[in-house]
RNA sequence: GGGCCCUUAGCUCAGUCCGGCUAGAGCGCUUCCCUGACACGGAAGAGGCCACUGGUUCAAGUCCAGUAGGGCCCACCA
């Protein structure tokens, strides 16, 4: 034991110390119901880790150290999402990089900024070939994951390292190809042309569970259309720059002003292009005039109309978000006045969305056919969630996953037990509200290719509907680097050959197979068996709709069962402002590191503890402050309890404790057990810490005090040995329950006196307290003797005096019962009060302590 | 528009499931104390219409109904 215990360093000696000696190390020859498996969120590393992530990924390794102590051998691997749009958009900056895919690879490539420099690029990002970005981001990564894996060490996670993936590496990338073409095989994987939301800037098309809403400032314009006997039907549209798309009008089918139109035809303005008039649920009499255009597409409900009223297809915006050049006159650009439209067209077409806006509105009102001025509104625009102009909807080829049915996978939302279990409810409510199919494809670079490539004809046309499977065998593949079956690779992209799937997985469909990945799916057979179904799901609420709805999808389909047995939500952390605090938001403040280096990582975990399963929490460090009071007390409580002289039990193993406050303690300690035990496995920490903690003050601030007289009489005493006793299985037992929340101070402590890891040793059994307790003694005397001695303070501290100033006598009021406990304890209240004569004792109705100082 | 969660001391939160003494803790604030585990400490004090309104009950912070505010999820997006 060191002479003056601090816990400045604990971090770095026992982090060494546990991977030495392999602490967290899976043992694989455990059976399946001797294993505790849990499949860790990959953290997304395109940024900094900030104190929202310490929050969450401590909450799974609380329940990860508990269930290892009750004895389950903890399979607890760790993953690296470095799949996917946000990596290429750090790497992009990182480097100064933009890919253009038409470039060819070129060997001696130097980013404008090295990709192992710390700094961003400032200038225009230069143009790169795909293979040469390809080997930035490997730079990249692997210098993330290991900034990543020396906080998670540091902050304590029991993750066992020699179990890792990334969910772009072979492992993740062979499950992934495999679970897909076993899909294609089934018909559930299958391609479609199809108007597909588009992010113009990053150049892809983004899944409905990767959209956010956003308020942004818009405008209505009422424009004139013309009804079929030339009378004025005015619209209100918020994007006027799509009349050249509108292919129909639209309006509820019950709304008065518009039945005998129903069925007839109108005139676009300008364009003078003739569209149905028909009748929709959707429409809504309540909005604008009550009739609406459709273009295609302006918004998601104009996909809606397109696809029920079998409406025509006038495609105006590309994929870069501007307006494509069209021949007016020709279908399906028809028109009554081919030239004046044209005419008129000519000025949008090459200009983007915006650009395009503003021209047509003055045309409309030189035409005349704007009525009034622009009535300005905010409402809400689909964007990419880290996107910066709102998505586009165009039409394309891609691959989609077809969903089981709802009533399915509300069934795998019912077997899963949730933790809270509220947030049962956000499942539904996505599972409910799911539109269309999954959408698996991203037209980027750096992702799981699909291994499929496609015929080219004798005339150079691409048959995207004759895809070439990958055979599974050799998994993982690139199509792109290796020729399709059957074929050579002279005959890519050669009429009477074969071109490569160009596009990437969705990331979510690499990480909806996590459980799959680190279990050994379909590699691994024997760890297989002893880890799946997994055993737990931690993850964010924010993901319930992507990361754990698309895992159960998978799951379904590959192995007809739930992926786990239970999934623990956790919250987030706020500002104190009540805001999300995001990832881009994460401030200096909330830099993990730096609050290590000020506070202790087992301080940053107390903190974390304190958020309630699911509920969101503030930062405070006000509360890491508390954690480190914490630790050091336990170091100095240690100190005490074990500086005191040897374990009589090594002189006789027999020693009880006698001492009823001795024993009062151990009672109260073996409930407190109970209910940290009952806390955890309901995967409650917070309440697990609290209790525990609650029960850990008095034992300090009383109980140590009132017996540290008879804790420094003379050797063999009886009275002694109660205390040296009692207080090395409290000791024992305080250590183990604060263990998984401060594994660092608990396991300094345990080395000094104990053999092992704390972290492997026995969680404590509420019976073994309760058993050394003894008979029962009567309830509160802890208490009432802690009660005692804090009115005996209050006289010291009124009169401004020391808590060791002497004091002549006690005069103590109370009830019959109460007055015995206070018989019982006399002894080590007068020591600990410093009390010169016995106490006086009345019985009374009310409690009152009289103290009268020396 | 539908749903979920939250609202308790200046601040951060327990307590609500399962109703029961005078509603708790810590931080902060005030005062005092260097005592043989700990000054990175200890002792004590002030501080509360438990968001609001009604109901059930002998009894409501706790149960029921509703209202308001905050957060989030879903839907809508002409």
């Amino acid at each position: 034991m060191p002479e003056r215990p601090t816990l400045d360093g604990l971090e770095h000696k026992w982090r060494e110390r546990w991977e030495r000696d392999g602490v967290y190390r899976f043992d694989r020859t455990k059976p399946r119901d001797a294993v505790f498996s849990i499949d860790t969120p990959p953290p997304t590393v395109s940024g900094r880790l900030h104190s929202g992530h310490v929050f969450s990924y401590t909450h799974t390794d609380l329940i990860a150290r508990y269930r290892r102590m009750t004895g389950r051998e903890v399979f607890y691997p760790m993953g690296w999402d470095d799949n996917g749009l946000n990596v290429e958009r750090r790497v992009q900056l990182m480097t100064g990089t933009i890919v253009d895919p038409s470039l060819a690879y070129d060997p001696d490539f130097k980013p404008p900024v090295p990709p192992d420099g710390p700094g961003q690029a400032k200038a225009k990002p230069i143009p790169v070939s795909r293979p040469n970005f390809i080997e930035l981001c490997q730079q990249v990564v692997p210098q993330l994951e290991e900034s990543y894996h020396e906080l998670w060490s540091t902050i304590g996670l029991s993750v066992d390292w020699s179990h890792t993936y990334t969910t772009i590496g072979p492992r993740a990338t062979r499950v992934s190809q495999l679970g897909f073409l076993r899909l294609l095989d089934r018909g559930i994987a299958y391609r479609a042309e199809s108007p597909t939301l588009w992010d113009v800037d990053m150049r892809t098309s983004v899944a409905q569970a990767e959209l956010q809403d956003r308020e942004v400032p818009g405008a209505y314009y009422r424009l004139i259309f013309r009804g079929p006997l030339g009378e004025p039907l005015p619209i209100d549209t918020t994007r006027p720059e799509l009349l050249a798309a509108c292919v129909a009008m639209v309006a509820h089918p019950d709304d008065a002003r518009y039945q005998g139109l129903f069925g007839q035809t109108a005139t676009t303005p300008i364009f003078g292009v003739s569209v149905p008039i028909v009748a929709h649920e959707l429409g809504d009499p309540e909005k604008g005039t009550g009739l609406a255009m459709v273009c295609t597409f302006g918004d998601t409900t104009d996909v809606t109309w397109w696809r029920d009223l079998n409406l025509d297809l006038r495609v105006l915006l590309q994929r870069d978000g501007r307006l494509r050049s069209v021949t007016w006159g020709e279908p399906p650009f028809q028109s009554m006045d081919p030239v004046r439209a044209q005419a008129a067209y000519d000025e949008l077409a090459g200009k983007t969305a915006k650009q395009a806006h503003s021209r047509i509105v003055e045309l409309l009102q030189q035409s005349g056919d704007l009525e009034g001025a622009p009535r300005p509104i905010t409402h809400a625009v689909k964007f990419w969630e880290n996107g910066t102009r709102p998505l586009e909807i165009v039409s394309s080829n891609q691959w989609f996953i077809r969903y089981p049915e709802k009533a399915v996978l509300l069934e795998r939302g019912e077997e899963l037990r949730w933790w809270p279990d509220f947030m049962r409810v956000r499942y539904e409510n996505w599972v409910n509200g799911l539109i269309g199919d999954w959408n698996i494809t991203r037209q980027r670079f750096f992702g799981v290719p699909f291994p499929i490539w496609y015929p080219i004809d004798e005339d150079g046309t691409i048959d995207y509907l004759a895809p070439i499977s990958a055979d599974p065998g050799t998994l993982p593949v690139d199509p792109t680097t290796v020729p399709a079956p059957g074929f050579t690779e002279s005959q890519r992209n050669q009429p009477g050959g074969f071109a490569a799937d160009p596009d990437v997985m969705d990331t979510w469909a690499t990480s909806s197979m996590s459980p799959m990945i680190v279990t050994g799916w379909e590699e691994d057979a024997d760890l297989f068996a002893r880890t799946f179904p997994m055993d737990l799901r931690p993850q964010a609420h924010e993901i319930i709709r992507t990361w754990l709805f698309t895992s159960v999808v998978r799951a379904h389909y590959e192995l007809d069962t739930i992926p786990w047995r239970n999934a623990a939500i956790s919250g987030f952390i706020v500002d104190p402002d009540r805001k999300k605090l995001s990832k881009s938001a994460g401030n200096q403040e909330g830099d993990p590191t730096l609050l290590i280096a000020r506070h202790g990582a087992d301080a940053l975990r107390y903190w974390a503890a304190q958020g309630r399963p699911g509920l969101d929490m503030t930062f405070d460090e006000g509360q890491m402050k508390i954690g480190r009071r914490l630790a050091t007390k336990l170091l100095n409580a240690s100190r005490f309890a074990l500086n005191l002289g040897p374990d009589p039990r090594d002189r006789d193993p027999d020693t009880m404790p006698g001492a009823p406050l001795d024993r009062a303690l151990l009672a109260g300690l073996a409930s407190v057990v109970e209910e940290a035990t009952a806390n955890f496995e309901q995967f409650d920490y917070a309440r697990a810490l609290e209790r525990t903690e609650s029960f850990f003050w008095p034992f300090c601030d009383d109980y140590l005090e009132l017996v540290k007289n008879r804790a420094y009489g003379d050797a063999g005493d009886p009275d002694r040995d109660s205390v040296l006793v009692t207080l090395r299985l409290a000791l024992e037992t305080f250590l183990k329950l604060f263990a998984p929340f401060l594994p660092f101070v608990t396991e300094e402590v345990w080395s000094w006196w104990k053999t092992g890891s704390i972290h492997r040793s026995d969680w404590p059994q509420a019976a073994f307290v309760k058993a050394a307790a003894g008979p029962p003694i009567a309830d509160g005397l802890l208490e009432t003797a802690g009660e005692v001695l804090s009115l005996i303070r209050k006289a010291k501290t009124k009169a401004q005096v020391s808590m060791r100033a002497p004091v002549a006598n006690v005069s103590i009021t109370a009830g019959r019962d109460k007055l015995a406990l206070i018989t019982i304890a006399e002894g080590d209240i007068r020591n600990a009060g410093v009390v010169e004569s016995p106490l006086r004792l009345t019985e009374g109705e009310e409690f009152l302590v009289e103290a009268i100082l020396v």
